[in-house]
Formats: C-alpha cells, structure tokens, sequence
DNA sequence: CTTATATTTCGAATATTATTGAAATATGGA
DNA sequence: TCCATATTTCAATAATATTCGAAATATAAG
C-alpha cells in the first residue's frame, strides 16, 4: 500500500460520521445497509450522507452496489486489513515485543505480509 | 474508547508526515528516536515536526522522554490496538465472517480462517 | 556567564474539509 | 406517461488544518 493511499483511508475514518458509517457496516457484515437506512440509524441529512459515504468508497474502505432503488454499502474488509498492516509494518525492526506491540503487529505470530 | 477518541486518532494518523512519523516510530519499537532524528530523516522543518508530535501525542499515539537535550519519541502500542478493537467492534454481529472480515476483527470467536 | 544545540511556541498566510438547501438523476409503480 | 421514492451533485458558507520563519525556552559544555 502507497502511503498516499494509507492518508486517504485514515482520512475517511477520521471523522465522525464517517467513523460511525463505517463502524455501523463492519457490524452489518458483507450483507450490507442501504443508504438510507444508515441515514436514519445516525441521524446524517441525505447529501451529507451522500458526501460522507462516497468519501469512504473513494478510500475504498466502502463498496457499493445498486439493488433495486436502494444503493447498499458495506465494509471493504480487505482494504482495512491492508492498512492495519501498512501502519504496522517492520513493527519493532522484526525484534520480537511485547504483549502492547504483538496484538497490533500480525508478524509476532507468524508471516507478514 | 469514545469515538471522539478514535477520530482524534485517526486525524492524527491521516496526514502524510505524521503518518511517516509514526511508522519510523513503530520501526523503532520502545526505545523511540529523538525528535531531531525525525525531522532529519523525513526532511520535516522543526517547527512543523514539533506541531505533528503534538498532535500525534495529544492522540495518545506516541509518548515522549527528556533525555538529556533530546526528546525522545516513541510509539504507544496500547492505543493502537484500543483503536484497532474500536474500528472492528462487533464485526458481522458476532456472526463467524470470512478471512479478510476475520483477520481485521481479533474478537471473532473460533477459527474462521 | 556565555555560547551552542535541541526543541517548542507564536503568528500569519494558505489550503483543505464539512454542512446544508436546492436542483438533478434514477428507479419502480399507478 | 406521471408521480413518488432514493440518492447524488452543485454551490456557497463556515470551520479547521498545514506550513514555516522568527522568537522563545531549556539543557549542556566551555
């Protein structure tokens, strides 16, 4: 992952409708919501929906796909397992750490990727 | 943690400086590296470092040291994984979910992948 | 006490981001 | 076709962030 892309993903969560939008979809699994749903659940008017989701689908932590009238979100697993592992990476050097450092750094405990 | 928390945080991390920061930080492990290190090897002004560091810090991202002159910065894993539980926090509603959602989400319980 | 080094604070210019109403687009049904 | 619903785009304003020079602070050495 190119840092540039690592900033625009952290970017996205790093606000907090768009944090609550996100969090609210990893809860709701692959299945995914609606956007007007995830609007009523967060109480975030239409366009600022709108704004926020697309902001986190061009960081490409959200996907979208249109079903009927409804466009449904959900989490983009694999682009958050890439930026936990770019922010973590060569954690330590690659010496072996703590108990702290080994839950956030996947190498402790075996390949990394 | 509150999700103000975890968007200061992020806003921490979401920009290109201090996002390189704290991964030389992450590198470095416990021991840390002192301020002026930082800016020398990321080509970051003084002043503009000093303003990154504190933002890092006031996220509760990194900690500093006096030693000496220097000021030795260092990464705060523990909050880092209090984010990283924060993000992921009932993944898929508790549902076992596939590798990518299971790699991003330590909470799932049994083995998913 | 004076000087050199390390880092932070201040100030001001510049740039980016968030919000919302109103208008636009798209889909499905009467 | 015409209307209602779902979502997005546009435009203007308000709020927040970034940068860096210059000045300030702090520690150590001569």
């Amino acid at each position: 992952m190119e840092i540039n892309i690592a900033v625009k993903a952290l970017a996205a969560l790093a606000q907090e409708s768009r944090l609550a939008v996100y969090r609210l979809l990893v809860e709701a699994g692959p299945e995914g919501i609606p956007a007007g749903k995830i609007g009523e659940a967060l109480g975030i008017a239409p366009s600022s929906l709108s704004f926020h989701l697309k902001e986190l689908a061009h960081a490409g932590l959200v996907t979208s796909r249109q079903e009927s009238r409804f466009v449904i979100y959900s989490a983009n697993f694999a682009q958050m397992n890439a930026l936990l592992s770019f922010m973590t990476e060569n954690c330590c050097g690659g010496a072996p750490c703590g108990p702290d450092c080994s839950t956030a750094c996947p190498h402790v405990e075996g390949d990394h990727s």
